[in-house]
DNA sequence: GGGAGTTGATTCGATTTCCGAAGCGGCGGG
DNA sequence: CCCGCCGCTTCGGAAATCGAATCAACTCCC
């Protein structure tokens, strides 16, 4: 329940799901996160690293830890499923 | 993405959640999610009755569709993964 | 019919969160 | 030295969320 809760956050998901292409550095991965606001950023980043999601490297740059890879991982069925949902939607929309 | 969007509002996953158990009312829906803002759960019904994944019956419980029951079975790995990272805390945390 | 209880749903003021832009100190290259 | 980039912070306004009161409709019981 407190995982469907933090990642119930605005952009906890996002983050994560941005994250999987390798470390990236804080400006980057705001960019990435449609130039969310960096607030709200770092405040998200400081929630995941408290989770272990997410860890700082040497560099300052951010990386997945393996929890956090554990949650993409797990993500991924959504993501297929979101496919299903889009295509849904659209047969749905059409006359 | 605009799934990521659309799960990562608060409550979403949530409700989902708590509708896995089959049809049920407004309020009683509402007590399952820590008795949240009637006001919030209306819009966030309507929200995801209009991206059908929820449905309301005739007699007005609301109810999972096929799309909805998809999330659901798309959010088990995350549960299970949920274990995983409190086990993982949990370690972390004693002693 | 009248009154009490429940239901789904709405309204509204207060609080929390989010946003966006500006700015901080630090660091490297020209 | 200066300029640009970096991670990060601050702050005022906007938006989302909350919480409690409230509504109309429906049921049950008398």
């Amino acid at each position: 329940m407190a995982a469907l809760d933090l990642l119930g956050r605005r952009w906890n998901l996002r983050i994560v799901w941005e994250l999987q292409h390798g470390p990236i550095g804080f400006r980057a991965l705001r960019q990435r996160c449609d130039d969310m606001s960096s607030s709200v950023l770092r405040q998200r980043l400081t929630e995941l690293l408290d989770a272990r999601l997410v860890a700082q490297q040497p560099d300052a740059a951010y990386a997945l830890t393996d929890l956090g890879r554990g949650v993409f991982q797990a993500l991924r069925p959504l993501a297929r499923w979101s496919d299903a949902w889009a295509s849904a939607l659209s047969e749905d929309g059409r006359d």
